[in-house]
DNA sequence: GGGATTTGACCGAT
DNA sequence: ATCGGTCAAATCCC
């Protein structure tokens, strides 16, 4: 089974290593006034076979992993189930039993604060905290969040949110149960089909003549991509395209950007443009979330807003992806979220 | 007054 | 024994 999930993972870092490269070759030719329509047509489309490839590709090794919860927070004890409260007949002992063997999984993202970006991050879920400790070797204490509808929708997911060494002004948010409390179909975020993301991409790069002006482009491939984690340790299994704006990129960078997903580093970064008045947001990864809504409302939680509210930053859009963003590439960020949003 | 946050205590895991 | 995760009473805030 090893050996399975190997091959596996070798042919997906293939498949997007190559979804990278036909993204490079992307922008290399949106940067030449020469290129038709239909070779960049061309090449979104295989870009977006390779997302399908590797999809595919997922859902096949998830089939095979012997997961004896496929849904989890949904396989828990009968006292776990939606509507009981946890103190009724429950002691912490058997809370404490529950927590064993609940079936988890988690993420860990890291954003930056600061990005001008004020105002509340959005994960589509809203969260209460419910404790913080003081961790052994850390400078910065851990925040515990679980999810409000906990009680009323028996929805098992948490979050820990913690500063960063390095960075007090990065979070690191890991991820504990899928949220159970979004059965209700979500009307307001419709699902975008590959061929409509394309079409909408074309159309963008119709738009743009000028490469500068490819900074512009609102970045939707993210819509697309899923990937499944399991288990504690975050796994990139995902179909995660390298994609490279036009900016003073090397070949030695993307490589960088693939080796951190062969390494498993599952980061997202905003970092703001700290020297710069201009708003630089480079993208050079990007990591899947396994969630209705990936990246949340962690960082006005910690640095600029109370907890539990529903924020809004990379909204529906950013669902399930990290992005690793560098203060190298132009990048209209204001622009950007007002276009998109 | 109701909901959210804080914080000390409890308990399982290691 | 220590650490991490959670509970729950007290407190705060709207």
């Amino acid at each position: 089974m090893e050996n399975m999930k190997d091959v596996e993972q070798m042919s997906l870092v293939d498949i997007l290593k190559q979804g990278g490269e036909l993204s490079n070759q992307l922008i290399k030719n949106q940067m030449n006034p020469l290129t038709s329509k239909e070779t960049c047509e061309h090449l979104i489309q295989k870009i977006l076979l390779t997302y399908d490839k590797t999809i595919a590709c997922l859902n096949s090794s998830e089939v095979l992993q012997s997961d004896p919860s496929p849904i989890p927070g949904l396989v828990e004890s009968p006292d776990t189930s939606a509507g009981v409260s946890p103190k009724i007949g429950n002691s912490h002992r058997d809370v404490f039993k529950k927590r064993k063997t609940m079936p988890r999984w988690n993420e860990q993202i890291k954003v930056c604060s600061g990005t001008g970006l004020e105002g509340p991050i959005d994960d589509g879920h809203s969260w209460r905290k419910y404790g913080q400790k003081v961790i052994l070797g850390a400078t910065h204490p851990r925040a515990y969040y679980r999810c409000t509808h906990k009680y009323t929708r028996g929805c098992v997911a948490t979050k820990q949110v913690q500063k960063t060494e390095e960075d007090p002004l990065m979070i690191e948010v890991t991820y504990r149960g899928k949220h159970t409390c979004m059965d209700v179909p979500n009307s307001s975020s419709p699902v975008v089909s590959l061929e409509e993301k394309s079409k909408d991409i074309i159309n963008n790069l119709q738009q743009k003549t000028e490469p500068k002006q490819l900074q512009n482009i609102p970045f939707k491939f993210e819509q697309d991509l899923k990937v499944e984690t399991e288990e504690i340790n975050p796994k990139v299994v995902g179909c995660v395209p390298s994609f490279s704006f036009p900016s003073p990129w090397t070949e030695s960078e993307n490589q960088d950007i693939w080796e951190q997903f062969e390494d498993n580093n599952i980061l997202a970064k905003l970092i703001p443009p700290a020297t710069s008045e201009s708003n630089y947001f480079s993208m050079s990864t990007f990591q899947v979330l396994p969630f209705p809504h990936g990246i949340s409302s962690e960082i006005s939680d910690m640095i600029t807003t109370p907890t539990s509210v529903t924020n809004s930053f990379f909204d529906k859009d950013m669902d399930s992806v990290e992005v690793n963003f560098e203060p190298n590439l132009p990048f209209d960020v204001l622009d950007y979220f007002t276009t998109c949003v």
